[in-house]
DNA sequence: GACTGGATAAGTGGATACACAGATACGCTT
DNA sequence: AAGCGTATCTGTGTATCCACTTATCCAGTC
């Protein structure tokens, strides 16, 4: 059960090659927020009729990348500033909560594939933002998957995905990898003490922290 | 903008009314966990074609209410006891958060109004579950609501409904009001000390101590 | 010259028809 | 007699078609 945590639920071949086709273009920030989708557009595009894309739109909408006005549309959905606080909060205490519960589950080998992927995180920041959100994503979602709680890490997901637009964008303005390397340590570091609670603060501070940074560079386009 | 943090995001009428007609069939109980929803069936129930079915399908597959297998239908889904856990505990952090930032909204007005449903929700309890358990969610969605953060408090709502047919079974079996009413003066009282961090802590505890008590009536049926 | 009203065009939502996949039951073979 | 294979049937998924809503453009009026 829950193999991949952003797969989404019930999907036919069709309509998944949409859904993924159109999911990838979003997360790679080749729309704007406001954009329109046409329908047509993307079921030709694909070689398909209207009717996968339309079902693929409504998959988004409920994750929220996409809105659909009834007979007005589907265009990309963008964050206000306050949007974009306020997922950062949730995302702090869904993920406070995932470190927490995954403590239980920490031993030598997981602190050493988190190393590992610290190590892959910081390579990826020198060949671009696409690289280096992705595995930052996958950092996130390790320490996440070891909650073993399948409903949380895919809410936790889906957030993730929400936000990747904007984090590419805050990337590509200022990198700086080397003080992400040194934020994310932290958690390894409070992931060995052992201490449950303290580490779900320290996840909490680490997210939120994050927000007003980006917010910045906030918006690739406007509802 | 986010008028209902129930409502879904974009959806026209033929299609609102096959969601809510389905949901509202979902809530109640009328299904049990497993049971197949044949889009035929349905549609000729309330007077339309499959199409609008199906999209409704797909928006309660993403709330979780219904699990949707690529040719083989759409099932009614079903928590098992670990997922009722999970979902508590998300709960508890989301609402924790909630009641957080709600604390600087909270004045004497708003507390009379939350101790007048609490009193809808005594009145409630001796006419039925089902009256019990709304007023229930209108009580934790109230608060939820100062925080003024839609998205939160959609995330939070879509929780409520899943597992209210649970809540429902839960009240059927044993009532006890009495109880119910201390447990929520509980949160009046954190609410009116002006505490935020306290009243995070108080709504956590009070969410997942909840849990234990209906897990043992657990499953209206077995996915 | 600007604003409002209507007409036309474009595009979305819904229905029906069709093709394909899965489930089940029956028959054949071992 | 039991197990496997096949055939049929039910039901989902996709496409095309039609109706209706909305947006845009132009003309008329103030």
């Amino acid at each position: 059960m829950a193999a991949d945590a952003i797969e989404p639920l019930g999907i036919t071949t069709a309509e998944e090659e949409a859904y993924r086709h159109i999911q990838r273009a979003l997360r790679m920030g080749r729309y704007r927020a406001g954009d329109r989708l046409i329908p047509e557009e993307i079921a030709t595009e694909i070689g398909m009729s209207r009717m996968p894309v339309r079902e693929a739109f409504r998959q988004l909408a409920a994750e929220g990348l996409v809105v659909i006005r009834p007979n007005r549309g589907c265009i990309v959905a963008g964050l206000t500033l306050d949007e974009i606080y306020e997922t950062f909060e949730i995302r702090s205490v869904l993920e406070g909560l995932a470190v927490r519960l995954a403590m239980p589950h920490i031993d030598v080998e997981v602190l050493e594939e988190l190393e590992r992927q610290l190590d892959r995180m910081e390579r990826a920041s020198q060949t671009g933002s696409s690289d280096w959100v992705v595995r930052h994503q996958a950092f996130h979602l390790q320490i996440c998957q070891l909650s073993n709680r399948p409903k949380l890490v895919r809410q936790i997901a889906s957030l993730h995905v929400v936000i990747e637009p904007y984090l590419r964008i805050w990337f590509d303005y200022v990198d700086k990898p080397a003080s992400a390397r040194a934020e994310h340590e932290i958690l390894i570091e409070v992931l060995r003490s052992g201490d449950a609670g303290k580490a779900e603060i320290v996840m909490r501070d680490h997210i939120v922290e994050t927000a007003p940074l980006l917010a910045n560079f906030a918006s690739p386009g406007r509802r």
